[in-house]
DNA sequence: TTGCTCCTCACGTCACGTGAGGTGGC
DNA sequence: TTGCTCCTCACGTCACGTGAGGTGGC
């Protein structure tokens, strides 16, 4: 027999470790005095502590453990169970090595940049919508082509909606697609009510499962720097842009532009 | 200004999330209501809440999360958190990655055997101590020529103890080694007590950083299928067995040896 | 008799998920 | 007025580590 103190010794986990299996039921000493509450336990108990360490070891939680000790299952239903626990692992490693490896882009960023940069990139689902939308065309990518065009069509999106009694059912969303050498700009939102007979267009925007995404605040003079930016994270971090148009969703666009509040997004794919 | 259940929808987290980093005092929103208690969040803090989710996203704590959010730390302590946060991911993918491999050498033996095995391997550092023995020759590593040479020396070491006023001061050990084509046999055991005069040679048994270790249970005339199944295991679980001989560690030996419980021990390397 | 070992609570860990029970706003 | 959203507790998660406060055995 020995006392917890000498078994925890010779088994080499910690007293408490031995307790707590008492009291989960996995481990019972084989012997427990009446008077003194002290736990004595058999040499042979070393082969079951040493199947509960075995198999929390590889990774299955102590109630498992307990029950592949005390039911004893079928071989067919330990492989499931071990088959189930492989591909659990398989995920966390995947997951992990994903997140060292994003780690590692921040290093390397914060070597360039010297400072922790300001602009954090967050890959999330983007809902898709129902949406009512008007269209336009600017003479290039520049601000001073684009910015009047988007302006124009949003306060002509806003003036038609409330002509129609259609309300904003979320922000407004904004996007470009070069047309020959020109861009198309479309600029919509999602609505309460019933559109016919607004004049506008109905379009299905449609759902993202992964998109990269990032806030730019202020003017949207200096946009391109945050494509730039959100563009130069994606290649950092392995991601791939994907088919389909980046979207301009417009958070806050009250008062001075210096407070607009603007959310790219860029549909992306894992690497 | 967003309520929390669209700021939680732009931002894709749960309202459960944002009331969290509120109490952590990690994005506080904007206003809160004083009489209804309701938060509102303005556009502008989703890009506070991406730097959350993008610094946990690394698996950095909410807690060191808040101290670099607010307490701006150098370039160079940023260095030193995210190459430590490295450290711990690379430690950690090759833990699971270990572990996965585990599982898969369960997944193999499992097939071939078509049940749980009962033996449990268990890799564990060993105590070095200080222990007084006795040698003898065995004539081959055969149970009937080994096994009387064993409990002779056995018997030899406890009554030389005794004589000497030594007392165990835990299970009794004994080894073997090859020597010409015959087997040295040493047994040994740690002692409380003075060793002077009693003829018995004071030897140091040194620790082992890792042993592979499996319990025996029953009759020495089994013991080699005790020993396969342990090297085994060290092959298929990407050990290698180190230099150092195997130890056999008597728990039980009192009354009929299908009772006795014998611990094996391997020293091994990581492969 | 003095240490040493053992005992039983019970809190803390980490980032929330999930009710319970209740109230405010359109 | 009816849903819907929001509010504040508070427990549960997982396998123990770490005291606190106290008693038994050599």
């Amino acid at each position: 027999m020995f006392s917890i103190g000498e078994f925890a010794k010779v088994g080499r986990v910690s007293v408490r470790m031995l307790r707590h299996y008492d009291a989960l039921g996995l481990l019972r000493p084989a012997r427990v005095d009446s008077h003194s509450g002290y736990r004595y336990y058999a040499a042979d108990q070393l082969a079951r502590l040493n199947r509960i360490l075995a198999l929390s070891d590889l990774g299955i939680g102590l109630k498992q453990v307990a029950e592949v000790l005390d039911e004893r299952p079928s071989a067919e239903q330990l492989r499931g169970m071990l088959r189930l626990r492989r591909g659990e692992l398989a995920e966390r490693v995947a997951a992990e090595t994903a997140r060292l490896a994003r780690v590692e882009a921040r290093l390397r960023l914060i070597e360039v940049e010297d400072a922790m940069s300001e602009v954090d990139v967050v890959v999330k689902p983007v809902e898709g919508a129902r949406v009512v939308a008007v269209g336009g065309i600017a003479e290039s990518f520049e601000y001073e082509d684009i910015g009047p065009v988007v302006g124009g069509l949003c306060a002509s999106l806003a003036e038609r909606m409330e002509r129609a009694s259609l309300k904003f059912a979320g922000p407004a969303i904004a996007w470009y697609e070069p047309a020959d050498d020109r861009v198309h700009v479309q600029a919509c939102a999602p609505y309460v009510g019933s559109p016919e007979g607004a004049g506008l267009d109905e379009v299905e925007l449609p759902a993202l499962a992964h998109a990269a995404t990032l806030v730019h605040r202020g003017t949207m003079a200096t946009i391109a720097e945050s494509y730039q930016a959100l563009a130069r994270w994606i290649d950092d971090n392995g991601y791939r842009a994907e088919a389909g148009h980046a979207r301009e969703v417009y958070l806050h666009t009250d008062g001075d532009e210096a407070g607009w509040v603007t959310e790219l997004q860029i549909p992306v794919s894992a690497a």
